[in-house]
RNA sequence: GCGGGAAUAGCUCAGUUGGAUAGAGUAACUGGCUUCGAACCAGUAGGUCGGGGGUUCAAUUCCCUCUUCCCGUACCA
């Protein structure tokens, strides 16, 4: 990623400034060096942003004590003409240089792009090299298996960094690959045909949910009749299916079909529901016969090994194992067609880089993977990233779509917008139409779920416990939301009051003297740094942090400062401006993680 | 065995290029709605950052080592 860093324009101010300075004392200093240095006081009785020392000691061969005293001593001995305006004061703490800023520079200059028309404040520009073209593949489900809450993981990570690149400027194309094919599909299928006894539902949508139980029963039979005479013959029932599936014609063949738009419908639903697009689909099936092609063109070159009737590379010395490419049936395996996948990712969208949001258990796949499109010759194989999370186990293990201990993700869905309905939008239920009080449910389990996947670090897994899910107090995406739309309506009727003098003058910033109205001015100006921060360390965590603290910070302020009885109207009027500004950050902000913002709830 | 990851308050988690006094939520206790929405706010209490070494002016953060747990390790995906 060749692109310069975006700076904030306090820090872009602040280092130009100081960097003169310190060029006059003979250290060795850049801009770039200078603007990556501020840090945030750990109080703002110390300052609203400060410059640590300690790098310059070396250069300047001084003490960082000494150096933070000398440059705030030559910074107050500066005519007022020669400083930023909007630099108040520096006053040397320790070996920190801390400055207090111009709160009525910072809001002309920061906070009042956010509330122009355009939003300005969110185009953030950068120059240099243009982004590359970038897919991001996530939510690989099986059909003919159930949904769980663990796929909801990877959907609202994947969907968020979709959201990112794009506000960051990338080209983005989003992309499943649904695993329509194999022989779990083979299972439901045998199942289906042999032994299915329950009443396949009359609606399309309760299907999808029936054939994972379905698969669950399968697994289970034929778990079960291991062992047994039936086994020989369950096991040429399969051969016969996968074969069918193979050639693309047959009963089986036609059952698949059929069942398979069942699952394909239900993953539509959740995708509908969770307000998650994509671009593309790539289904497993498409990628089936092409693939195994493809790897024997390769056998025929020599690259690839004959080894116990199968076919792959020996990769143990890049210690990667051997990776296997086609079984001694002939058939390929799941790396067989990312391969041939991968390579029509490049060559059909045209991108320059393509990540895969999958779990960490696929590390040692996508390192294969990786490695034998390296080998291939294939020329973008560098520009494959496989962004790897940890995944969702319950209390009592890992979830397991064959043992059937799963938590369904409609069932978390359906848990969560009942607790909403009864314990929050009961009071409204003869105000609000049936349509809003759905709707704001809807959003609402939105925010908490995909909230409570985001918040975790990806890196961490996820002990998923129903119970615990549905306490949505303190930190969740209910607490960002209800702060969003009490500001809204707060605003809404708090805004005639200063129409008058909003109107006919500047707004008033420097009339916001409490603490609680700095540290909000100031949060609202990092607001870019940690999306872009988020962006390049695929860390959508870092945005929900963010919105915490700034919920947490204006929740505050709205406790201790009243907008409607300020003392007087320019305090009133800054103080809206202020709420109307952090609403925006907020509603931006959680659009970033895919979370509606709701005027009321 | 080898490879990868994790260990921070009772519980769930932040703390990212090493920097000022390690922070939230939750559970416990306390106070705050006649006042802009209490899905809220404020306070009390809770820590040898798994153990031990090392590098550094400075380590939860970097290096080494040990312990514990999780994941992966050719015909499943």
């Amino acid at each position: 990623m060749q692109r310069q860093e975006y700076i904030d324009p306090i820090k872009k101010d602040l280092s130009h400034f100081l960097l003169g300075i310190i060029e006059k004392s003979g250290a060795a200093c850049s801009v770039d060096m200078l603007q990556k240095n501020f840090c945030a006081p750990p109080s703002l009785d110390l300052g609203h942003i400060a410059f640590p020392c300690f790098f310059l000691a070396k250069s300047l061969k001084k003490a960082p004590l000494q150096i933070a005293s000398t440059l705030a001593q030559t910074i107050a001995a500066l005519p007022a003409a020669a400083r930023p305006t909007l630099i108040k004061q520096a006053k040397a703490e320790g070996p920190y240089l801390n400055f207090y800023l111009d709160l009525k520079e910072l809001g002309t200059l920061v906070l009042e792009q956010i509330l122009q028309e355009d939003q300005t404040f969110f185009k953030i520009t950068i120059s240099g090299q243009a982004l590359p073209k970038t897919m991001i593949e996530f939510s690989q489900p099986n059909t003919h298996k159930e949904l769980h809450v663990g796929h909801m993981r990877n959907l609202a990570l994947g969907d968020s960094l979709i959201r990112l690149y794009r506000y960051c400027g990338f080209p983005v194309v989003s992309t499943t690959f649904p695993g329509d094919v194999g022989t779990h599909v083979a299972k439901c299928l045998w199942y289906l045909k042999h032994h299915q006894k329950e009443a396949i539902p009359t609606t399309m949508e309760k299907r999808g949910e029936f054939l994972g139980k379905i698969y669950t029963l399968a697994h289970k039979k034929l778990e079960e009749e291991l062992g047994t005479p039936l086994e020989s013959e369950n096991r040429e029932i399969l051969t016969q299916i996968l074969k069918e599936l193979h050639q693309g014609h047959g009963e089986y063949f036609n059952l698949w079909k059929e069942s398979r738009e069942w699952s394909l419908l239900q993953m539509r639903n959740l995708y509908k529901w969770s307000d998650v697009h994509f671009d593309q689909w790539y289904f497993e099936s498409e990628v089936d016969a092409p693939s195994v092609a493809l790897i024997k063109k390769y056998l025929e070159k020599g690259l690839f090994v004959q080894s116990e009737g199968a076919v792959g590379v020996d990769l143990s010395s890049d210690n990667l194992g051997f990776c296997l490419l086609l079984k001694s049936d002939g058939n390929g395996l799941y790396a067989t067609k990312d391969i041939e996948l991968a390579r029509r990712k490049f060559e059909e969208h045209k991108i320059e880089k393509s990540i895969y949001v999958v779990d960490v258990r696929q590390s040692l796949h996508f390192a294969q993977v990786f490695k034998v499109l390296e080998l291939m010759g294939f020329a973008h194989a560098k520009d494959c990233i496989h962004l790897a999370y940890d995944f969702v186990e319950l209390p009592d293990g890992a979830m397991s779509s064959r043992k059937g201990n799963i938590v369904p993700i409609q069932e978390l869905i359906d848990e969560m917008v009942k607790l909403i309905r009864n314990n929050y939008l009961l009071q409204y239920e003869n105000l609000w139409s049936e349509e809003e009080i759905a709707r704001t449910a809807h959003h609402v389990a939105i925010g908490a779920i995909k909230y409570g996947m985001l918040r975790i670090d990806p890196q961490r897994k996820i002990v998923f416990d129903l119970p615990e899910w549905l306490k949505i107090d303190g930190e969740s995406g209910p607490y960002i939301q209800y702060s969003h739309a009490r500001i809204s309506s707060l605003i809404e009727k708090v805004a005639p009051k200063y129409a008058a003098s909003a109107n006919n003058s500047a707004i008033p910033w420097e009339e916001l003297k409490e603490r609680s109205e700095e540290a909000l001015m100031l949060k609202l100006a990092d607001f870019n740094q940690v999306v872009i921060s988020a962006q390049e360390n695929n860390r959508p965590s870092f945005v929900c942090a963010y919105l915490y603290d700034l919920c947490k910070l204006y929740n505050n302020f709205y406790a201790e400062c009243s907008v409607a009885h300020a003392a007087s109207p320019e305090i009133g009027s800054a103080r809206l401006a202020l709420s109307k500004c952090v609403r925006e950050v907020l509603r931006e902000g959680l659009s970033l993680l895919g979370i509606p913002a709701p005027k009321r709830m």
